[in-house]
DNA sequence: TTGGATGTAACTCTTAACATTACATCAAAT
DNA sequence: ATTTGATGTAATGTTAAGAGTTACATCCAA
């Protein structure tokens, strides 16, 4: 498990649709040329984050809205929309149970904690994050290239 | 690239090996026992802490020691020792460059900033557990059981 | 010199991320 | 109503990285 692809992609289609609002219909096909990505990882990743309330998809039509204010979406949102287990299983735990040795046996309760503190870091640090703030610095790199 | 299990194995070592100490000759096949990893795993991990001085390893006839005080030694120590790269490349990115599309182009910078905030948070996380917190909390757990 | 240990290279196995194909479903436009 | 172009998703293929294993050179103390 990681923190996958799947994220980046999500966040390039979540600015993409909201630069495009009013100009074009975003469809799986247009989000899978800008990405670069397969038209069904996009439709996969879209599904996602139609399920968490980020965008509404017009069926049969086509074309993607986001549905919410990018101030108000965060990038844990937007990972945990992508990623049903969350962080955990981040980070690996070799299987030594069962074993004699007491340090096997309380192996995995000692390291719990430090995992535990790292992943609240991460989604501590990820719901400072918003879709603004990241639009903003697209806007920013846009305007003043080099 | 994630964080994988090398890690969990490595405090497993290190515990053990600072419990052992006066008591018994660590080898890699006692700590394959305990651990339930391969002997050339083990061997790899401590190659690893040796390189990056956490501990020595006797050539020929065997058995591994801790070069530092506990309290000295940080979580984010053990990590860089098992995984040269650090942290980065523990989010993927997808690769769109060359692609007409401006959000295409300046995806890669737009993430960066929020993947580097991260892995900082990561990284300040992991420095400020040390082996000794680790260790106390395994003595904690052995001698109330339950 | 023998025995048990480490240090690594090379290879295989396995799993999960990623990509692709295929097709059912849907809704607007003609 | 049929066509057209889009979404939703199952099923499968491909690939890369983690993990495991074998093999063997090297080392040191008894």
């Amino acid at each position: 498990m990681q923190i996958s692809m799947k994220c980046s992609v999500a966040v390039h289609c979540l600015i993409f649709i909201h630069e495009a609002k009013g100009v074009a219909k975003v469809t799986s096909n247009l989000l899978a040329q800008s990405t670069g990505c397969n038209p069904v990882i996009i439709r996969n990743v879209i599904s996602g984050l139609k399920k968490a309330g980020l965008v509404t998809v017009a069926r049969g039509t086509g074309g993607a809205q986001l549905c919410a204010d990018p101030s108000e979406i965060t990038l844990y949102q937007i990972y945990s929309a992508l990623e049903p287990d969350g962080l955990s299983g981040l980070i690996g735990i070799h299987a030594c149970q069962g074993r004699k040795c007491p340090i096997a046996q309380n192996i995995g309760q000692v390291l719990q904690k430090p995992y535990q503190q790292i992943e609240d870091a991460i989604k501590q640090t990820m719901e400072s994050i918003t879709l603004q703030s990241m639009i903003d610095d697209f806007h920013q790199l846009v305007q003043k290239p080099e």
